[in-house]
DNA sequence: TAGTCAAATGCAAGAGCTTACATTTCTATT
DNA sequence: AATAGAAATGTAAGCTCTTGCATTTGACTA
């Protein structure tokens, strides 16, 4: 450890190969324009001086660093793991890095992440959702440093997304439930102001209300942040201050398993007295007992085609176009007709 | 996008302000070096031009990056992800940013993950277990940087770790299972060369069998990989060669929570007559039905101390120092006394 | 008012790599 | 064997920041 032996350069494998700086960088970069020989040479010095290129000055020189970000709310629970998984798989495949960072679903942390990312030379970035101040996209227009929203899908909008549309597909949801009878339904979301896919799921609802000649305002809606705890504790405020209610809607799987629980505490037999549906399809669906209703959303797919836009985008300069991809619905068991 | 409008540079930021680029590398840096009324001016400049350091050009001066590099082997399930959002808690609040990378268990991947971050400028290194060739280590030694093991803890090794040992929770739940009156052991486990976590587990319960006078030989081992499909595949596998078993051990929740779908559809009554038990104590863990006993792992707390120590390190120069935590046992509903 | 010393600022030398361009070495052709 | 042209390699400038040291500024003292 007192052993101040500084780390080996490029400079360092150039004189123990005993060829220039330029070659050595070529090696590494372009094997294929240096003789076999030579190569052999360098990639035996460099095995030799355990040499690692130094990734600022190469981010400098060649002005990019294959490094891409991704901002996400959490990775303290499954939702995006799996997705984000997907995309790191994929951009490794074509030698590119990934950064990660999480904003606990705070519009202020994203912002500060957002510019630790760029600061750290991320050459483009994933983001969760549309929604965040103007500032932001000017900061990363002035920085040149393309973005692409996933988990989210907007066709008006003029940044490009791949994902799927939120509302549409929690529509289709809440038109099922309404056609197994559903008259009282309740919504446990997370806060909608900084959560354009919270928002948009809630709307979906109101949307299949409002098209079975319903008023949109019968649906009783529990704001809550994230967690299986809260989802709990949400159900059980639902429950009592709209004890008619029949099914209730969750913002996301984690919520729903959380008032899943505490159904089965409160005595509710569920899907008999009380419907409970998810959105995600994460594992927790599948496992909760019963086994939950959701929304699958294509996680994998969406992780792997944003990775594919941005690599095309940096490699060749394909402009990213939006895709929408499919979200279905999964029925398992704690979606029933409505008692009366 | 065709105007190719260059990014600001430090000396841009200068030139705007009427000072020189040590001043305002200085405002960004040690902000109270600079006067009042130039700091403004500065500040102003930078707002005005949306500048934002480069990363590169700001590691390569000051040789450090303030990044900490994260291999983790999977993200596609929440095994290592509260851990790791504790640790970036951590590490963000001290100005640190994180860098992931997963190797889906795989040596081969590991080592070039470690490369690749030690290559971005990782000023240090977080990795899972002990495991690794030597020459991996070499390598982090001749790059001189430093490496934190967590998710186990062996004090005879010179590597510090900060984690808790999984051979001594392992026998102790064994120990207990034993108690109940189990004679008949399995473990259903990822592959153990490359995993010693794993390998720490199974030694776990052979030491409790060999401290109950039991023959360790006894322990019908299966091997799969992680994933809650494995689990009902290997518990299937497990019943039918050893259909005397009472008790299941499972390498980890997840594989534990398939095992559990796999016994009911099998029709065996978890606990009655069969246990099944788990390892990390995730979600899936209070969620599956019956709710999973299992080995709780101190995930944020050891994400915690981790980033602690090693921010330490990096700013202070502080040696780690190896730090054991308590793996608890966590009784829930899918262990019960043996049948017979 | 001159002089002292600390605080603030400026100057300029790197930090390790890539790459355009220059030079050398080969290969193939005559 | 001489030589054109391609292939391989070398030279050196430049990428953007930090920082040791030099210089300037300014407050205070005598």
């Amino acid at each position: 450890m007192s052993k101040e032996q500084p780390t080996p350069t490029l400079q360092d494998v150039a004189t123990a190969a005993k060829v220039s700086t330029a070659t050595v960088s070529r090696c590494l970069n372009f094997p294929d324009q240096v003789k076999e020989k030579t190569r052999t040479k360098v990639l035996k010095a460099i095995k030799m001086l355990s040499y690692s290129p130094n990734f600022g000055a190469r981010a400098m020189a060649s002005r990019r660093t294959d490094t891409i970000g991704a901002i996400i709310p959490t990775m303290g629970n499954a939702i995006f793991a799996r997705g984000l998984q997907a995309f790191q798989d994929e951009l490794h495949q074509h030698g590119f890095t990934m950064l990660v960072a999480s904003t606990s679903y705070r519009e202020d942390i994203e912002e500060e992440q957002i510019r630790a990312l760029v600061g750290r030379g991320a050459d483009a970035l994933l983001l969760i959702g549309h929604a965040r101040s103007p500032e932001v996209y000017r900061f990363l227009d002035a920085q040149a440093v393309p973005a692409l929203v996933t988990w989210a899908f907007d066709a008006s909008l003029s940044r490009p997304s791949i994902g799927f549309d939120n509302q549409k597909a929690m529509c289709r949801m809440a038109k099922k439930v309404i056609d197994l009878g559903h008259r009282n339904l309740a919504l446990v979301s997370a806060e909608t102001i900084l959560n354009d896919r919270a928002k948009a799921r809630q709307l979906g609802i109101e949307d299949a209300l409002v098209a079975a000649n319903l008023c949109a305002k019968t649906l009783h809606i529990v704001k809550t942040t994230y967690g299986i705890e809260e989802g709990a504790t949400a159900f059980e405020q639902v429950m009592k201050a709209a004890p008619q209610t029949t099914a209730v809607f969750c913002g996301n799987d984690v919520l729903a398993v959380g008032a899943l629980r505490k159904a089965r505490e409160l005595g509710f037999k569920v899907p008999q007295d009380v419907s409970i549906i998810g959105f995600d399809d994460i594992e927790l669906a599948e496992i909760a007992y019963p086994a939950l209703t959701t929304v699958h959303v294509p996680h994998r797919e969406m992780g792997r085609r944003a990775a594919e836009a941005l690599i095309k985008l940096l490699n060749e300069g394909t402009q990213i176009e939006a895709v929408e991809l499919e979200a279905s619905l999964v029925f398992r068991d704690t979606l029933a007709p409505a008692r009366n």
